[in-house]
DNA sequence: TTTTAATGTAATGGG
DNA sequence: CCCATTACATTAAT
């Protein structure tokens, strides 16, 4: 449930734990049993979000506050019909398979750099208690605590590198 | 000798046959003796390259062809310096002892793909064949088909799991 | 422009 | 060999 794009109902092939006996997925004969496929996790999630609902009957695009946004038309019955609408950028992503970015708070940095000065690989349980209690998907939880890494060492070595630099600087001038 | 990352001048070590009696090797008291476990083979060559000339005096780095090069310092005297260049890339991978990593060409992929579709699972004989005619060691073959297979499996995965989710859609619509 | 979230994949280590 | 992870190079969104 990351903040800046809803998940649609992508996520109920997971909710094992949480549905009845006459829920959906039994009757449709999808129950879960943890075998095969089904148990297979999407790995595009916000992908699935629009094909869930099969492909737009129409859209429109228009222009609106400078942005251009594009209303679809998913499904169309007598007396009513379920649109969307979307950000022409969100489309862009879409098309391009690319996750929107996704923008964290202040206060989730916050919490993760403290994680981070204390242990800068956390373990799926650490990583899931993050995910839970800043409301993020785990897999966020993990690139971020990956691009931070990367962060961390590229500074490194502009510092190393820096001194060096001097060093050699230095003893070009005694 | 793999593609996409420059040997710099390091490679001077390799070359014992053409080395005359003056020189770097010779200058600095590096001679390679062949004795002993010198005539292992490196598990991690790519760290041995800059081991054996000891730790740079000083660097300094800049832009060339719009690529972060370093020149290192090797030896100090009082009417010359030996100096060495390496490229930026490589100066990363080697604090951390991790083998620099591999940029294949689009028709060394091409050319891995195009087997792959035949036999996932080459060989001994056809990686070698394969590292010969690519000019690329045969490790780099092996982990090339690994990954490739993994991603096979993951692209398998995710084709399973949206035909059953359309399945499953579908059924919700009618 | 700079920073950094996201992606693809080469490399690593354990089983 | 597989599998899960990690590092790393790039792309692109902000």
């Amino acid at each position: 449930s990351s903040p800046g794009w809803d998940e649609g109902t992508s996520g109920s092939m997971e909710n094992k734990a949480t549905h009845s006996s006459f829920s959906i997925e039994s009757i449709l004969g999808l129950e879960q049993k943890d075998e095969g496929i089904l148990a297979a996790k999407s790995q595009r999630p916000w992908i699935d979000t629009c094909n869930n609902l099969g492909k737009p009957v129409a859209s429109i695009s228009y222009l609106q506050h400078g942005q251009m946004y594009e209303e679809r038309v998913l499904k169309c019955e007598k007396y009513f019909s379920i649109t969307e609408k979307v950000s022409y950028k969100r489309e862009l992503s879409w098309y391009r398979g690319r996750r929107p970015r996704t923008a964290f708070t202040r206060s989730q940095i916050e919490v993760l750099e403290s994680v981070f000065r204390v242990n800068s690989y956390p373990g799926i349980d650490v990583r899931e208690e993050l995910a839970h209690k800043l409301d993020l998907d785990e897999d966020r939880i993990q690139i971020w605590f990956q691009n931070r890494r990367a962060k961390l060492k590229r500074s490194h070595r502009e510092s190393q590198f820096l001194m060096v630099k001097n060093t050699f600087t230095s003893n070009l001038l005694e």
